[in-house]
DNA sequence: CGGCTCATTGACCAACGTCAATGCCGGTGG
DNA sequence: CCACCGGCATTGACGTTGGTCAATGAGCCG
């Protein structure tokens, strides 16, 4: 099934019925490829389309007066980039793709017929962009609040979460096609002292980033000096330790 | 009606019929009253009500493991504060009132109730989650990437579109009974530095504080100042100016 | 091989944090 | 009515985290 890693995600809230997952999945459209680094949709937009990520990274980002650019969010497999639109007039961000991806899109309109006729899957939908929603207001904890290799840290311990969750994780070790640059974007520091922060992180011992992947040499202790707490993921599988 | 100010801003969205109207106050409790600097919802509860501010100020927050308490949201009259325990098993920050307030608990089986039968309400919900994500977005960019004095200001123009949305501004000011250090906590800055915010804003002639009430002499200049555009409120009322 | 992007390094600098003192104001008890 | 107290705003001197600038490497691809 094309939408797997988005029920798998789903039903850390709920179980659905084949019936439930046979809906969401002929609300379905094409499926897209993107290049890396390319805009899905900017803000002001009013999309026709809600995306659903299927391979790749991509994140939410806005553009700064000085031309700097604030990453919001990261989106995974099984992530859908902008549910909102069904609701919201227009984008008030962009979303772009950091890797290369893979895409489902669903006509705006027959993804809010099915939550229209199954209450099951809009509580369902809801509930994932509360979840985002949480998500956000960590990362404003973890920007506003946190020294900077401990940002660092929460975000990986983050990611390796959200990735295990819909399997894309070895052990403690997950793919993550992102610069030290569009890290540093994210969490509102300069590459340089990104690239200081990984230093800080392998000399602790606690990662080992070769290229795109990192691993995590030891989780608890990461999760310990970061300061991390699962609980606001939401997720059933609380524990990875 | 007592959800007057809810109501106000839910038509940002969508016109209501006097019925919805009528089923929305229906499923309100009772009206408790709180004192300033009070919980109203921890962290980890699992609160059987939904709480609609009516009068005074509240936020979101985390306590840090250093002590230091993170402010994630301002709640003022007509924002509910927590819509989300009808999905979400357990909050994963908790609220506390800033001044004196006036809350408006609604059970929270009864919501869903509301939600389950009237689609238009369950809409006009939803929307409203997605603005305070929309929201929560804009505090992050403004954290991560603005320069103190714009943050302080961008905070202020936000705050003030909101008050207007709910009638709480006479021309360019409005109260904000919030002291220097709840502004600091969730700016992420220190008392004294946010205290010098203040000093710049004053000296560059753009508002004039006194006390808690907030006159803002050149709104225009602040906006462009701090670089504020006002479309990820999602207000119907675009402009002010 | 040349040219690209990205990671890494070092020297220096500024925004903001820290610490500690002082002032201001409203509330309260004598 | 007035003195005292407690919370908050304000100020100044000084310290530190993280930003800036600019150069060097390392890996990849045509």
């Amino acid at each position: 099934m094309k939408i797997a890693p988005l029920i798998q995600k789903l039903e850390q809230f709920q179980a659905l019925s084949d019936e439930d997952k046979q809906t969401l999945e002929a609300a379905g459209g094409n499926v897209v490829s993107l290049a890396p680094k390319q805009d899905m949709i900017s803000q002001g937009d009013r999309p026709e389309h809600v995306h659903l990520l299927l391979e790749g990274w991509a994140c939410r980002y806005k553009i700064m007066r000085n031309g700097d650019r604030q990453i919001m969010a990261y989106l995974i497999p099984g992530d859908l980039c902008d549910v909102h639109v069904t609701l919201l007039d227009r984008m008030d961000h962009s979303i772009g793709s950091l890797s290369a991806c893979k895409i489902l899109t669903f006509p705006r309109q027959r993804l809010a017929d099915v939550m229209e006729k199954n209450k099951k899957l809009l509580r369902a939908l809801w509930w994932s962009t509360l979840v985002d929603e949480a998500i956000l207001r960590e990362w404003l904890v973890n920007v506003a609040g946190r020294p900077s290799e401990k940002r660092l840290g929460h975000l990986i311990c983050e990611m390796i979460h959200r990735a295990r969750a819909v399997g894309l994780t070895e052990d403690d070790s997950f793919d993550m096609p992102v610069t030290q640059e569009e890290l540093a974007d994210s969490m509102g520091m300069t590459p340089v002292h990104m690239n200081r922060c990984f230093q800080t992180l392998r000399g602790e011992g606690l990662i080992s980033a070769e290229g795109k992947r990192v691993v995590i040499d030891n989780l608890p202790r990461l999760m310990e000096f970061s300061e991390f707490d699962p609980l606001y993921l939401h997720q059933v599988t609380k524990a990875l330790v």
